[in-house]
DNA sequence: TGTACATCAGTGAACGCGCGTTCACTGATGTAC
DNA sequence: TGTACATCAGTGAACGCGCGTTCACTGATGTAC
């Protein structure tokens, strides 16, 4: 009945951490509770991950992957606003994913991989800071879009750790995002 | 030789699990490896924490503590920008402890001196945030708060992740928070 | 100053457990000719 | 269309391990009288 080939075991295993970090943060996930979810043998996802490090890297990358389709899409590939909201957004909708994506102590962190997919959501980010400054201001440009990438990190951090007050993170993102790039006005 | 009574196992065993956490991570951590690096039965820990988590129920609420501290001493009492700084410098000096502080998978969150402990660090934040804004604009003053403490935050956290390039993550931390709260200038 | 007693701090043996990893294997699939 | 072979994907048994937690205990310390 049950065909010996999975056929989609490294994408439901993916699927499946993700959901299960998201509840109980990433200690508390096994590969042998991977592989019984997924109703396959227990050595099946060291087949695809090579060990626990490797499946944590991989949901890392991809989780960096997800992020930067997001931030390449819609409004979010123009307005800084807008990239800044969906940031946040995709944290909190995606908190399995977040909570490993910065965790060094998680991952093979040398991985190629892993380290590309992140660099490229920072130089996305990056780029709509930089068209959100204007021509005039030239000074900080390289320290604006760190600061901005710390705050849409934080918020999305603390949100999920529970500890900040406001009901609605993703504009808190969207506002603060526009006045510290604001401050570089003509 | 060895006395039966350590004397000092609880601040010991922080101190030391501080110190193994910042080097690989709290899941690396174990309550047997902390009594052996004491010298003391493998037992003893439980006796003054009761379990894991409350072991790091203990570690992340003196990591508040200690925080609250320095941002109550010197300059960081008063000024805002000081204050950023001295969060900032906190995270990268004492890594072990922040590492713990916002995992609300590892401790007992409903801990009373624990969430007191995070109250207070927020608290003093608060306080030099509003001392910073001019009086004549009130709205925003609570978002600015939480959009300054997520700014700092995040440059923690991303500074620990080795993800920011900035070599000065601190002055970077004072410039913002200055250039964050004065779009509320008159 | 002495003694009784409660409490505090740490011991050491035992428990049961789930885990990551390795390994020789087998069944399924794809490709070349 | 058939066949041989390589590769891919997953199996299942076995390993050795360190861990958290419980428990009855004991030694040290502090307090009351």
């Amino acid at each position: 009945m049950t065909p010996y080939h999975h056929g989609n075991l490294r994408n439901q295993v993916l699927a499946t951490a993700a959901e299960l970090v998201a509840a109980a943060g990433p200690d508390a996930l096994s590969l042998r509770d991977l592989a019984r979810r997924a109703g396959v043998s227990h050595a099946a996802p060291t087949y695809h991950f090579k060990d626990r490090r490797g499946l944590f890297t991989a949901l890392a990358t991809q989780g960096f992957d997800l992020l930067a389709a997001a931030l390449s899409a819609g409004e979010a590939g123009g307005r800084l606003d807008a990239a800044a909201g969906t940031y946040v957004g995709f944290a909190i909708t995606h908190p399995g994913y977040y909570a490993v994506m910065f965790r060094l102590d998680l991952v093979h962190d040398t991985d190629a991989a892993f380290r590309a997919a992140r660099r490229h959501v920072f130089d996305l980010l990056a780029a709509r800071i930089d068209a959100g400054i204007p021509p005039t201001r030239e000074a900080g440009r390289a320290a604006t879009s760190e600061a901005v990438w710390s705050l849409v990190h934080g918020i999305a951090a603390l949100t999920l750790a529970e500890a900040l007050g406001t009901p609605d993170p993703v504009a808190l993102a969207r506002s603060t995002a526009l006045r510290l790039v604001g401050t570089y006005g003509p």
